[in-house]
DNA sequence: AAATTGTTTGACCAATTGGTCAGGAAGACG
DNA sequence: CGTCTTCCTGACCAATTGGTCAAACAATTT
């Protein structure tokens, strides 16, 4: 297949298909359960016409994971040194918490990976996820020197909002099983929940 | 194989060898992913001989799941409601990073179970963890109405540590890649996190 | 030592799986 | 229209996988 950019209508269409398919077979199957056979049937296509638009289901895969980091990693980029530190973090666990609403499917698939060891992404994670993460630990750290919130390990602090936000998602049928909520009014809950719980936290410590 | 309880020594050795085997290759490969070749080989033994201590794969898997949920409910339990509160949840918290800790194949294992919709253990979660985490939400809601610590809802704080502390387990190698630390040494500075962010989040409001 | 019971294995099997390929069907284009 | 490229499929293949089985081998009992 085409690795450039030239890509015709009905390429577009079956590639976004596919990966569509493929999402929701790795996300519940992860990598090694997942067979060509269940994405082409989801798809609707046949598997052989899913191998004439990618190259094997590792091509597929890895496209997948590429593709989605992107966006994983966006409302980290959002939070923003120059704003108010408390609002910066809690609207940061907000979009968080929003995309395990939005996006389960990719919180999954993530989750299944990186729970394997990464054995796929982790050029991506020891690059720019790290990058990020350092960057983004400096701010928070300046906010602490300052007095704006409370003094915190900025790293762990990262690690807890990705811990609680993703619990949702990825843990879904188990919050379920114990919340037995209707639909999903159970994360309006767990944004009540995370707002007062990061917000006492945070506060800053009196003088 | 025998079902029932009368094991040879030999019985004993091998099906415990199996199982120390298949934690190994489940954990981190998820049930699908896991081949009786491989579990056979780490095992030491052979494949036949495998099926002769376990009637299949699913079998084995099975048995791994129900043997360690009760070893990991265990530091819930311990949670004593006739405790001190703020020490009861912290000492919770710090059980619980320590089987992450002790037992992060165990905790993958579950992982990996939960993420893929829990389809083998769906009963065991709806059923005796959901009471457990029932009777303990009460006790925690009890501390919070007796003013003792701060209001929030039991089964989110639940979930929050849960969520926290499996992290350092479940997504071990993202933790990683991106502190870099030198053997566990970022645990304790986990827990010292954990400790002053649950800390703070639970202190009670004044009056 | 013989008989009985428990343990182990090589050889084998059917089903599944990722992937190939030759050729046919359908679009795009002059 | 005809030609050229893109798209699609049935049939096929080799490797892997979960599982079986008869027979050999080892322990234990009588």
């Amino acid at each position: 297949m085409n690795a450039g950019q030239s890509r015709t209508r009905i390429q577009k269409k079956n590639r976004e298909t596919i990966l569509e398919a493929a999402l929701d077979v790795f996300s519940s199957e992860g990598f090694r359960g997942a067979t060509l056979d269940q994405i082409a049937a989801t798809a609707g296509l046949s598997k052989p016409n899913v191998l004439y638009y990618f190259s094997s289901k590792e091509a597929i895969y890895t496209e997948l994971l590429s593709m989605l980091l992107d966006t994983w990693l966006d409302p980290l980029r959002e939070m923003d040194g120059a704003g108010d530190p408390l609002d910066e973090i809690l609207d940061y666990v907000k979009r968080k918490l929003q995309m395990s609403r939005d996006f389960p499917r990719e919180s999954r698939l993530f989750a299944n990976e990186i729970v394997q060891g990464a054995p796929r992404i982790l050029d991506q994670i020891a690059g720019p996820l790290r990058e990020l993460v350092d960057e983004k630990a400096g701010v928070i750290r300046q906010w602490s020197d300052e007095g704006k919130i409370a003094v915190l390990d900025p790293y762990h602090l990262i690690f807890s909002i990705w811990a609680t936000t993703q619990h949702y998602a990825d843990f879904d049928i188990q919050v379920r099983s114990i919340l037995r909520p209707e639909g999903d009014a159970h994360l309006d809950d767990a944004m009540d929940f995370l707002a007062g719980f990061f917000g006492r936290a945070l506060r800053p410590d009196p003088d």
